[in-house]
Formats: structure tokens, sequence, C-alpha cells
DNA sequence: AGCACGCCGACT
DNA sequence: GTCGGCGTGCTC
């Protein structure tokens, strides 16, 4: 009897299925083979050997090995699975998330070494009329070690001449260099950087890696340096064979923040992010799972890398939501990596001027150790903040008087100023002021935001687009006229107060036209004074040593959102764009201009302490029975009609009464329909997730088994992000 | 997710 | 008479 092996398939099935290992084939979990599936081919992920096999099935032999070791070693296996039962997401789907798209498709895990031609016959043979081909063999015959395809292409020759000459066979591949690079070593020469007494306290107090699992929530205002503490406890900690993961939010992996870290390390920095290729992906995992020492800074999908000899992970800007996936296998990659370092008993350093409510809160019950670092690095010092009520006050393209007088002796002292507009666009909304239409998306419930520069109305919500009219659509009406604001306006009102400035507008649309975010902070960079007009984007990380002063537009759209996590939200993006100012040697002030100036969580923000504010918010958590005293799940569903949506959602309330889950809707989302999908949720909230993962898991697998009207879906998401 | 099987409408 | 629409069911 031939033992059996239970697999999983990169199919949304929460099922595995069992199969012969045929004779003189060992396997162990986490080794990719070939399976026959259906009347189809596919790779399979080994899960379990050994196992019972199921009654009343003829299993089929697994075709093959693609390797003789676990693509997916113990550990990544382990967190993986994990992952799955929390997440409550297919393990098969889990587990291929881990391997790069070659590996996914059953591609050989070898990095893929360009062919070398050689010349292995002569040109007498070829018709006078194939000079180039002649041409192009002479070229190659000249070279004895042989030539690359790209050498050739980039000798002006082309793949037609090359193939049709190996064709001939008058050209041949030349043998693979068969010994294979060990593992590279780094010599580390650089010493780590010179910290300041507060820094180097900092830094003391972090636990060391020998000491095993640890997690820490290093507290360091923003210009506190946080960053020179990560690679002064890398330059520290880190041994020679050991590996490092540096996560950071996909927009902070500028190639700023690598060549920062390639100063100290050099090669040994290897990156992780959405722009890698196929192949460029595919060596970056190889060199993974082969254990070089490297230090990897990559984004979310980093941490699920097959490391094997992790020692320290660091997650920067902790509180960042990008760290969640939002579709699919809903992963929080931060939490992922607290799991992780504690699977593979390292430390894990949690850093943020802004923290997340989930981290603080386990570092004030003592499940993190809190690390604070509240001074600038040098001579800066923290901004003073102060609030503009602006309910009576007229304003010119959202700012008001005192904000533009600011900004004049801002720019009349030599320096540079930001201003925070939340909106990217000219105006979020179109209006007629004759018949009140307003120009709304005709597949979202939303309105549509007018670009002025292309002269086009776009929803931010789905990928419509239409052209902009002068006159109301409807109406014919010329009283047609953008209402609020957005960047673009805001621009265009800066540059006719100030003709004399630079005004560089910086959000998603000004960086995808000009290619990047690169050259604009070079302009900036030279230190002459302009204004800065952008959105999220100009808050996250930046340093721009000459801005002195921050103007926020408008601070009131966080704080009376229905979605509980808006406060919290609207207070980190106040302080981190705060926080570009009055980075270098001068001062720095921000103005917040508010209608709510005696909202009590704007006035904390102005003594600029951050954990004070984290301490309100977690009160109005707590009494509100939010996260993260209590856990929380959604089921989603969006279909053609918001009847089936609700309908799903209803038929999985019932499962949900159990002791102890509290539930709430089923309720249309707060943008129902979104590119003509009709969606709705069922939250579920409970102080017992132990329960609360069962129950899931058991809901998931009946309704793993019903059926759908056609185009209906439902998902569901634990620790959401996003409950609008 | 794929993929095949299967049962009803407009075409050569 | 068939080509092809997508509903339903299965994959060890």
């Amino acid at each position: 009897m031939l033992p059996t092996a239970r697999i999983a398939l990169n199919r949304p099935l929460r099922r595995l299925f069992d199969y012969l290992v045929p004779e003189g084939l060992t396997l162990q979990p986490g080794q990719r083979v070939k399976i026959p599936f259906g009347r189809q081919q596919a790779i399979g992920l080994v899960v379990e050997t050994e196992v019972e096999p199921p009654q009343g099935i003829t299993l089929k032999p697994i075709h093959s090995a693609l390797e003789s070791w676990p693509a997916l070693p113990k550990e990544t296996f382990q967190l993986l699975s994990w992952a799955s039962d929390y997440y409550q997401h297919p393990l098969g789907e889990c587990l291929f998330t881990a391997l790069p798209p070659a590996l996914r498709r059953g591609r050989p895990a070898a990095e893929k070494s360009e062919d070398w031609w050689q010349a292995c016959g002569s040109g007498a043979a070829l018709p006078a009329n194939a000079y180039k081909q002649k041409n192009l063999l002479e070229w190659i015959a000249q070279h004895e070690q042989g030539v690359k395809s790209s050498a050739v292409t980039k000798a002006g020759f082309t793949r037609a001449q090359l193939k049709a000459l190996h064709q001939k066979e008058l050209i041949r591949i030349a043998e693979p260099d068969v010994s294979l690079p060990g593992h590279q070593t780094y010599t580390d020469t650089v010493a780590a950087p010179e910290l300041s007494p507060a820094q180097a306290e900092a830094m003391h107090q972090l636990p060391a890696p020998s000491d095993g699992f640890s997690a820490s929530l290093l507290y360091g205002i923003t210009g506190s340096g946080k960053t020179e503490i990560y690679l002064h406890y890398l330059k520290q900690h880190l041994t020679a064979k050991g590996q490092a993961l540096v996560l950071v939010p996909e927009i902070n992996l500028t190639p700023q923040t690598v060549a920062r870290f390639k100063r100290y390390f050099g090669e040994r920095i290897l990156v992780w992010h959405s722009a890698l290729n196929d192949s460029e992906r595919l060596n970056a995992w190889l060199k993974i799972r082969n254990g070089e020492p490297v230090i990897l800074i990559g984004t979310r999908s980093a941490v699920l890398l097959p490391f094997t000899s992790l020692e320290t992970l660091i997650v920067d800007e902790e509180h960042d939501n990008s760290y969640k996936q939002g579709e699919g296998f809903r992963y929080s990659g931060r939490d992922v990596a607290v799991y992780r370092a504690h699977l593979n008993q390292c430390p894990v350093i949690l850093g943020s001027a802004t923290p997340s409510l989930e981290s603080y809160h386990n570092a004030l019950a003592g499940k993190y150790r809190l690390i604070k670092l509240e001074e600038r690095a040098g001579n800066a010092r923290p901004p003073a903040i102060s609030l503009l009520d602006i309910r009576s006050r007229p304003l010119e393209g959202g700012l008001s008087r005192p904000a533009l007088k600011a900004l004049r002796q801002t720019l009349d002292s030599g320096n540079q100023a930001l201003v925070f507009v939340n909106r990217r666009g000219y105006a979020p909304v179109m209006m007629c002021f004759d018949c009140g239409h307003m120009v709304e998306c005709p597949r979202c419930d939303t309105r549509l935001t007018y670009h002025r520069r292309d002269r086009a109305m776009r929803c931010h919500h789905c990928d419509f687009q239409a052209p902009a009219t002068d006159t109301c659509p409807k109406c014919k009406s010329d009283a047609f006229k953008p209402v609020g604001q957005g960047t673009e306006r805001t621009e265009d009102i800066l540059a006719a107060a100030f003709p004399d400035t630079p005004v560089v507008r910086v959000d998603r649309d000004s960086t995808q036209r000009k290619g990047s975010i690169q050259n604009i902070l070079e302009q900036v960079n030279t230190g002459k004074p302009c204004i800065l007009v952008g959105t999220q984007m100009l808050a996250k990380g930046h340093d721009f040593p000459n801005v002195t002063l921050v103007v926020v537009i408008n601070a009131d759209g966080g704080l009376f959102s229905v979605d509980f996590r808006a406060p919290e939200q609207l207070v980190q993006t106040l302080l981190q764009v705060s926080g570009r100012a009055g980075r270098g040697t001068k001062a720095g002030n921000v103005v917040v201009q508010t209608c709510h100036s005696d909202h009590p969580l704007l006035r904390t923000l102005c003594n600029g302490r951050y954990l004070d504010m984290a301490d309100q918010l977690l009160e109005e958590r707590e009494s509100g029975q939010f996260p993260p005293f209590r856990a929380m799940a959604i089921f989603r569903a969006e279909a053609d009609t918001m009847e089936q949506s609700l309908q799903i959602l209803d038929s999985i309330k019932p499962l949900t009464h159990v002791p102890g889950i509290e539930t709430w809707g089923p309720l249309p989302a707060l943008i129902a329909r979104r590119a003509d999908r009709h969606r709705a949720q069922l939250v579920l909230n409970t102080d017992n997730r132990r329960r609360l993962n069962r129950l899931l898991t058991s809901i998931c697998q009946t309704l793993e088994q019903k059926r759908f009207p056609k185009g209906a879906k439902w998902m569901i998401d634990v620790d959401p992000q996003e409950t609008g």
C-alpha cells in the first residue's frame, strides 16, 4: 500500500486533496508537487504526509515533486497555516501567496540565467543575402567565452537573427557554469550612525535577539530619528548569518530609504515591493529561501517570504493602514510580523510617531514594551500647532486670510510652506446653482470629482471618467460650478496669490504624470521658497528641512464619521503632516483650519502629544465596545442587487446567534453601490477571540456548501480596517 | 478558480 | 438539424 499525502491547491477551496505518493518519492510539508487534478495538471503544496486515506475515493498518484526540498520551510509554513485560520482564508491560497508567480506556475526554482551563445560553425554555409546573420556570427565568434542574448541585441543585432543562426546550428548555447554561487558574504565596513543621547537611551531599551521573542513599540515623534535606531540595532545585533526584515508602507519604499540602508549595509540590502517583475521576484525569493544573510526592505507581502534564519523584524510606520490587505487574503502585515517573531523567538520592533491604538493598547497592557523617543534629532524642535476657526471667515479656495498671511510671512522670510488638502482633483463636486443637480457616477453611489487639468469628471471609486462640461448636463444652465476643495484648485489659488513663488502639487495625479516624486523632492530640497500642495502623499516620511509652515485646509472630515477608526486616522494624518514642519534648524508652525475649534480631540492635538490623544481615543473605543477592547470581524457581500447581498447576510445572521457574540446588521455599506455592485455587511463583535474564530470557521464551512445567485459573493474580513 | 456536462434559443 | 449561451457540479 502506497503512502498518501494531503495537498493544497491554489484554488479558493476550503478543502485539501489526498494523493498517493509514488514509490521512491519522499515528501515533506511545504514541498511543491505536480499533480493531476480533474482533467488538468496542477501545482500543489504538500500539507501533510502519511495521512489516513479517505474512504470510497480512488486516490490518484502524485506525478512528481518539483524539488527535493520544501519550497516553504517549516516556520513559513506554520506562519501561513496560522494566518489561514486566523483570517479565515483558504489554506491553499494563503500558502501560494508566499511563492513568487513563477513558482506558482510550476517554473523551476532556479535563477533564470541568460543563455550564452558560442559560435560552432563557419559563415561559409550562409547564403550571400544573409549578410546580417554572417556579421552576427563573426561577432559571436570573436567572443570565445560566449555572449549573452542581451549583449547581442545591445550590439544592434536582433533575436530573429540569433534564432536563425541557432536553427542552422552555426551557434550553440554554451554550457552553463555549474558551480552555483554559495552564500554571498557581506563585509561590514561602515560603522553604525552616531546616536543622540535620547536615541541611544531608546536603543538601549530594545531587547536583544538573544532574549528570544519580544515586541517593542518604538514611539518616536516625527523627526526623532527612528531609522537611525533601526540601523544601529541591526548593526549591533544582526549576526553575520542572520536575516532581517524591515517592513515599510509602499509609499515609503523610495530610493532614498533604500539608499540610506545601503549606505550602512551595502549589498546586504535586498528590496521587495509591487514594482518587481517576475524574475526579480523569483531571484529575491531564492536568496531568502537559500538563507542568504540579507536585510530585506519590503512592503506587506514581504512578511510571508520563506526566511530561514530570520533574527529581527522591524515594522516601520506600524500604524499605516496599507499593512492591511483590502481584498482576497485580508491579512495585516504588521500583525503577521508579530506572530512571526513569536514563531521565530526573535524580536519585533514596531515603530511609529502615531502608533495604532491596537499596538498602543498592547503596550499599555504590558504585551509590548513601550519605548518613547520624544525629542527631535539634532536641534529641531517639535512644531507649534494652532487651530484656526473658519466658521465666520471668508475663504479663498478654502484658505482663510490668516492662513494666507502666515504663508506670506513664511515665504518672505525665505522659507517653504506645505498646504495639506485631503482631496485630489479640482473640486469633489460639480453643482448646478439653478436646478441643484450634482454630477454623480453612473456606476457608484458617489459624486464625480472635477479634474480641471484634463477637463474630466472622474470617479475616485471606480474607473469611470467623462469629459467635463461648462453647463449643467441636466438643465443646461451655466450656473454650473465646482464646490469644495481639491489639490488642483488650491494650487491655482496659491499660484495666483503668490505669483513669484513656485507652487508644487504632489498627489497621485501629479506624481504619476511626472514619472516620480523624485524630481519634485529634489526641487524642494534646493531650499528656495516654494509652496507644496498635496494629499496624504506629503504626510508620509519625507524630510523637508526648509518647510517651516504647514497649513491644513480642513481637519473636520474625520471628526464625525460613522467609521469608528476615522478619528484615529484623522489624528494620525494631522500629526504626520504636522511633522513635516520644522525638521531643520528653524522652528515649525502648523495652522489647522477647522469649524470645530472647541472639539476636545483637536484641542489635545495642539499640545502635540500623540499619546494624550491616543488615551482619549482609547477611552472612546472602550466605552463604545470597539477594538482593541473587543475583536471584530465583518461578513461582506456583494451582488447585482442590494436585495441579494442582504439576503446572503440574512442567511448568515442566524448562524451567529451564539452567546458572547454580538452582531450588527446586515446593513448596506457606506457606499452601497460601487462599480455597479451592491454591497452590504454584517458586523460581528466579541470579547472572546477564540470563540469568534471557531464560529467563523464553522460558518465558512457551511457557506462553502451553499449556492448563491450568479454574481453574488460573500467574504470575511477579520480585524477590518474599513468598517464603512 | 477552471473545466466539462447539459439543456434551451437563433442560425447555416 | 447544429453552435453556443451560461447554470450546475466536481475536482483526491
